[in-house]
RNA sequence: GGUUUCGUGGCCGAGCGGCUAGGCAGAGGUCUGCAAAACCUUUUACAGCGGUUCGAAUCCGCUCGAAACCUCCA
């Protein structure tokens, strides 16, 4: 049995993940600014660390999850137009600030769930940080790592630089960055032009401020998120994510803050996930390319062929490594969905298929949603290595397919471990399609496989389908009277084509289809179905 | 310009020195009232040029091409 390693941004290293108090993880993630709608490429990070964090659950770690929502507005690079980008959109959309703010939390959540993904433990909002953000900045000023110019406080880089490692995550050299930061307007207040805002003084025509003992204004770009992970996760954590986009100079002056704060690195993993991209370009708002999400959705867009559904989206990150570009196509989902289909499919034949009796009433599947969070009291993916989990069963008419399916099985954790290669994982699994399916279908004996390892196949798909990559059928949640009325208009039809009246058979199969029911005959007289 | 990363078959993508990745699409077959699905078989790869090695998609160098960051951005 393997363990979990990880790809740690700051020193460009796999490693072995050892968190700071056994049992338990903080992680800290970069949320959304909830300025505008979500994009396609909002999906990546959050899908990302959402099966990082069922991971870690299925794992048997007590988990926090720390993901902030940035309703602050991080204020648009001065000399623009010097405004806090959500209240200069709220002016032109004739909205209190807060109503948009609450307006575009409200979709971010929507969508979030609409992914399946789990929500954090705790999402705290920058605006209910402020005392926190102004504390952190009063002691950098203390330590001596920070000036105030009229009612601004900037970070000093460079005397930072001198006892720090600076740059050292986004591997910057400091005399290049000397070189290389733009030339911006209104940059006179700065001792220097690689230093960052800790605080900014309000314009009389910014509508979001708050008192400060520098006067009134607004915090600066990073502070919130030292601020917050420091508050609910202490000066030193496990993990801290965020899109790779994000390392500077986000993160690396995150770093810088807390470090004069905390004297520490806040984090000991520094784990990026890489973008989606479409025609090879960034997905971005600067980009002017983004496919918002109730567009990718509904399908309502120049781009998209058709609607895609959540957890199509879903699967199509997931088939990529999270640290490799992802590119957007038409064809591309399409496949995905598809694959999707073919591999829920033969996890619902699973769940019907006769398997250990211990395992007990596996045909009525539960309800998506409904399943135990974690599965490891089974331990069968457990860190410590079950012998009787991975010896043939004696059972099992044919000893080495039995052998090979648990070898398949038992590589899933291998995958999972080696930096959460989820890639890997879905591979695996849609190798062991073809073998239930066969199963199913006669092709291999119902006791080719010993109940045992059957039932193990199951709880394997349950936990990694389900558990650790999220994903769900799409209409688990049909209402019961649907699934009645299909189940008698099958019953009507069975008869009609036992009269050899196909005239009818083609009609009632021909319309359901029409509203998206496709009836499928199997070969043992039985009828199945599924919603598309 | 600086820093970093990448270039795999029709499409998407894994791969970290030797062993078929996988999905989608294509072709042939089995099954079937028809359809769909399923199952079996199967075609097309590693940007280019050198080098290291018994052996390279995988390591090194160069060339070409692309991207991210340096500016709000997942």
């Amino acid at each position: 049995m393997s363990v979990l390693k990880v790809h740690n941004s700051y020193t460009r290293q796999k490693e072995v993940f050892i968190p700071l108090v056994p049992g338990h993880v903080g992680m800290y993630v970069c949320g959304p600014t909830v300025s505008g709608e979500s994009h396609l490429g909002h999906a990546r990070p959050f899908i990302t660390f959402d099966f990082i964090y069922r991971y870690l659950l299925h794992l048997g770690y007590k988990v926090r999850y720390v993901r902030n929502i940035t309703d602050a507005g991080h204020f648009e690079e001065e000399g623009r137009d010097g405004e806090d980008k959500i209240s200069n959109k709220a002016v032109l959309e004739k909205l209190e600030p807060m109503e948009l703010v609450q307006k575009y939390t409200n979709l971010f959540h929507w969508a979030m769930h609409k992914f399946n993904n789990l929500d954090p433990s705790i999402e705290p909002t920058a605006t209910g940080h402020i005392v926190e953000q102004i504390s952190m900045i009063e002691t950098i000023i203390k330590e001596g790592y920070a000036y105030v110019v009229n009612g601004s406080v900037y970070f000093d880089v460079l005397k930072y630089a001198a006892h720090y490692p600076y740059g050292k995550l986004s591997g910057r050299i400091l005399d290049d960055l000397l070189q290389t930061t733009r030339d911006l307007d209104g940059q006179d207040e700065k001792h220097n032009r690689q230093d960052f805002a800790l605080w900014k003084a309000a314009p009389p025509e910014h509508i979001m401020r708050w008192h400060s003992p520098w006067g009134e204004g607004f915090p600066g770009w990073h502070i919130e998120c030292s601020a917050m992970s420091t508050k609910y996760l202490g000066a030193e954590f496990d993990i801290h994510g965020g899109g790779m986009d994000l390392q500077f100079p986000h993160h690396e002056s995150e770093i810088a803050q807390s470090t004069v704060c905390n004297h520490h690195i806040p984090a000991r993993y520094w784990l990026h996930n890489n973008m989606i991209t479409l025609n090879g370009k960034k997905m971005g708002k600067s980009y002017g390319n983004q496919i918002r999400l109730t567009e990718m959705f509904s399908g309502n867009h120049p781009l998209l062929q058709q609607a895609y559904s959540p957890m199509t989206i879903r699967f199509f990150i997931l088939q990529t490594h999270y640290r490799s570009t992802l590119d957007f196509s038409n064809d591309a989902l399409q496949a995905a969905e598809k694959g999707l289909k073919r591999l829920w499919e033969a996890y619902e034949i699973l769940k019907k298929l006769a398997g250990d009796p211990a395992a007990g009433n596996s045909t009525g599947a539960a309800p998506p949603g409904t399943s135990a969070p974690s599965s490891i009291a089974a331990g069968l993916a457990a860190t410590t290595p079950d012998p009787a989990a991975t010896a043939p069963s004696s059972t099992a008419a044919d000893p080495a397919l039995d052998d090979k399916v648990r070898r398949q099985l038992s590589s899933l954790d291998d995958f999972m471990n080696d930096d959460f290669n989820t890639a890997k994982v879905l591979a695996t699994l849609f190798d062991l399609v073809p073998t239930v399916n066969s199963l199913k279908s006669g092709l291999i004996a119902q006791n080719a496989l010993s109940p045992a390892t059957i039932a193990l196949v199951r709880q394997y798909f349950t936990d990694y389908l389900e558990n650790i990559l999220g994903l769900k059928g799409e209409f688990g949640d049909e209402d019961h009277k649907l699934t009645g009325v299909v189940d008698l208009l099958i019953d009507i039809r069975r008869d009609a084509r036992s009269r050899k009246d196909y005239a009818t058979s083609d009609k009632i199969r021909n319309q359901l289809q029409q509203l998206g029911i496709v009836l499928k005959d199997e070969k043992d007289g039985g009828v199945s179905y599924s919603f598309s």
